[in-house]
DNA sequence: CACGGCATGTAACAGGTTACATGATTAT
DNA sequence: ATAATCATGTAACCTGTTACATGCCGTG
């Protein structure tokens, strides 16, 4: 349930619209949240029902209005609010997991494919990660704002994800070639 | 949509009644994944109905019956098309970094005490983790099956990406105390 | 006598995904 | 011509969560 408040949140730092939000989720965002513009649409009817947003429509030529969305001291309210709260742990489900055990179950060599696969894919994340965050290292820290430097933080947490899924994937293939568990 | 391929991976290795999987998903498979017994004893029926599993009723005095359920052939072969397939990377979606980016935007106070607690809390889960590898580390090789090595390899995962949890836990905090972010 | 364990479920709701819909403008 | 971009949405479906329901047994 914390779509709401990552809508809240982008739009406490500045004002936006829902095409624009979708937008961010897909770039500048896309490792911090992700969601469909369907999604947004849905919750931004919500968070103005309840008063957390509010927004002017901007009409435009040739392309349909905009209505461009601000957060409330209501929603700035509720925001704080959810920030003081305890984060519930979260829950481990991953798929490439559930395929390691069913692969060894009942069939081994479809398994050896695809965790080459994910292997490959994993080491090409981590290499982007890594550049991503030398190009942030590359930009002076006192133009930095708040905003980007949560940003940076995020960022920083993907790298350390990856990191450590690609040290995994790598004990996981040892395992599978030699059939047999180091320690 | 994986719970199905994660029913049908823990009946590829024994049949077991729906209150046996939810009771194994709230302990030795607890790191590996977690599932309501509503949502097994629903998925179960619509297995069923599928033909990828199939259920004796054994009745009990005193107590309700117990359906045991067996994978079926179909089962199986679903399993090995589904380990052959493309597994999609996960989505990003941590509330905390969520939480992050607000708490700078609205209420540093609260950030820091909520940020705190995670840090606390994470460092006993790291605690925990490793207990519970040297427990596995101590058990002769052999007399493990490939269903428990698998169980292993989910441990050394957890333990993994919990240490990159608690490494970033730190940077944020380090963050947070002296205003600026070291790089 | 209250509570936890065994063992099954139904019903309602919340959140995420996919498909469908509109319609002008600009780039290939 | 065709596709992509801008900008909004509706509707159906699937999955996960929460609440409610039954009923016997053993333990404190």
């Amino acid at each position: 349930m914390a779509l709401r408040e990552v809508i809240l949140t982008v739009l406490a730092h500045r004002r936006m619209t829902g095409y624009e939000i979708a937008h961010d989720f897909d770039r500048a965002l896309s490792y911090f949240w992700r969601a469909s513009h369907q999604q947004i649409y849905r919750e931004l009817a919500s968070l103005d029902k309840d008063g957390c947003v509010k927004f002017k429509v901007v009409p435009q030529t040739g392309k349909p209005d905009r209505k461009v969305y601000a957060i409330t001291t209501r929603g700035r309210d509720e925001l704080k609010k959810w920030v003081a709260e305890p984060t519930p742990p979260p829950q481990p489900r991953y798929d490439l997991l559930v395929k390691l055990m069913a692969g060894l179950l009942v069939d081994k060599a479809s398994l050896h494919r695809e965790m080459e696969r994910v292997s490959v894919e994993s080491r090409a994340i981590l290499k982007q990660f890594r550049r991503m965050r030398r190009q942030c290292a590359g930009q002076p820290l006192e133009t930095m704002a708040e905003y980007e430097q949560s940003l940076y933080l995020a960022l920083r947490r993907g790298l350390l994800q990856v990191e450590a899924q690609t040290k995994w994937l790598g004990e996981v293939t040892e395992f599978l070639e030699s059939g047999s568990l180091k320690r």
